[in-house]
DNA sequence: TTAATATTCAATTAATTGCTTGAATAATAG
DNA sequence: CTATTATTCAAGCAATTAATTGAATATTAA
């Protein structure tokens, strides 16, 4: 074959391994998750409801594709995205959301009849959490929360919701977010806060969304 | 099932069309070119060494997904990308080169042996191209120089450049690009122009990289 | 050592995909 | 109206892939 045909086909083979690890549901949403912070497989598992042994599986083409990278931690095998990947999810994300008009049809109808989900003014809500003018929940599990949060957030994670809402005035306005415009615990938060009496919105951008616009973000306690 | 379960499943399952759309490198390669300009079927078909109706089903495929838009001109369907997508694939084409080490592997292979194509400071001669201290040559075809090209660069279609070497002066150094790193056409061009006395080197970066780095693309003649 | 736990491996099945071939459609020119 | 050209459609084959199942491996704790 002619060696310039033959060096592209080369070249964009390699590039399609990319393509092909992103061309599965599922490992979308395993990368998605990972960008959150590194993860057991058990642990992912169970997040996606998928087997054990297809986690696995999975985990195997994102890391055969340099997509993740792997570390053994004792018992556990610890799996985190590889540099440049949570950008690249968010930059394949952003044309997903733009292109595809379904996306939209798909969370509308989900959101239909829930309180608290209406459409808001997305730059005013964020003008009044960047001058801590609201309350702001971060409600995913503890870890992911020390990983990396909005700056001035609480971790109140969505299990501990209920205990915790005697913390909160009633009277100031509360702003909960979890990972992403495609996680439910910010969602279910809302809803319980807004049955509790309170007056709670919901910000569908997580903590990758806020750094990558450049805001303020913090980790560890 | 849980509706929040159907919410992700259905959610990831619409991301993943973009994955389903890169993840075949006969499709990479159509975007690619199709982010030079708008082509037409046939035209396509050529640059890949693909079938025509192979080349329609995957247009298909990536219009189906969104990522590319149909126009009939007359006799001809014009296939361009759609926004966005040129973005996309570069963040995908940075993380493919940065985590597959491959891809090093495969353009040192081809390169190996041929002249003026040896690593350079990159960034020395990007200085020197803003000077104008080099004459520039873009080598791709005359539509692909108009749809933009970097500002200052002749315009030299490959298939040419032996009629039009004597304009160039052979004391002034000059620089080659075409569509980008896994072009050839400016590999074929510095060849044939340091065979025939020539000091000629290769830019590997194209017109989407450049304008990607903020530096200035001009259009039209 | 043995038992328990987390993960991976290997084999199977059903479903999907890429490519080829030849026919069908649509726009234009004579 | 007919012929030509560009593109798409439809059917079929080979190859690849996702998920399931049960067994194998590796690490830790008893």
């Amino acid at each position: 074959m002619n060696p310039n045909r033959r060096f592209k086909d080369e070249i964009y083979d390699q590039f399609s391994r990319i393509g092909k690890a992103v061309s599965s549901p599922k490992r979308l949403e395993l990368l998605d998750i990972l960008c959150q912070g590194e993860r057991t497989v058990e642990n992912l598992a169970n997040e996606t409801a998928l087997t054990i042994a297809n986690t696995s599986q999975h985990l195997q083409v994102l890391k055969n594709s340099r997509l993740v990278e792997q570390e053994k931690k004792g018992l556990y095998v610890v799996y985190r995205p590889a540099p440049m990947v949570c950008q690249f999810f968010l930059s394949m994300r952003k044309v997903a959301e733009n292109r595809i008009a379904e996306i939209e049809q798909i969370k509308n109808r989900f959101l239909e009849g829930k309180k608290g989900m209406e459409p808001i003014d997305r730059n005013a809500l964020i003008e009044r959490i960047k001058n801590e003018e609201v309350t702001i929940l971060d409600v995913r599990p503890p870890e992911e929360f020390m990983a990396g949060h909005i700056s001035g957030a609480l971790s109140v994670p969505l299990k501990q919701l209920e205990f915790m809402l005697a913390r909160f005035p009633k009277n100031k306005e509360i702003v909960a977010y979890c990972r992403g415009p495609y996680c439910v615990l910010s969602v279910e938060a809302v809803e319980l806060l807004n049955k509790k009496g309170y007056h709670a919105v919901r910000l569908e951008e997580g903590v990758q969304d806020w750094r990558a616009m450049g805001l303020s973000v913090a980790s560890g306690e």
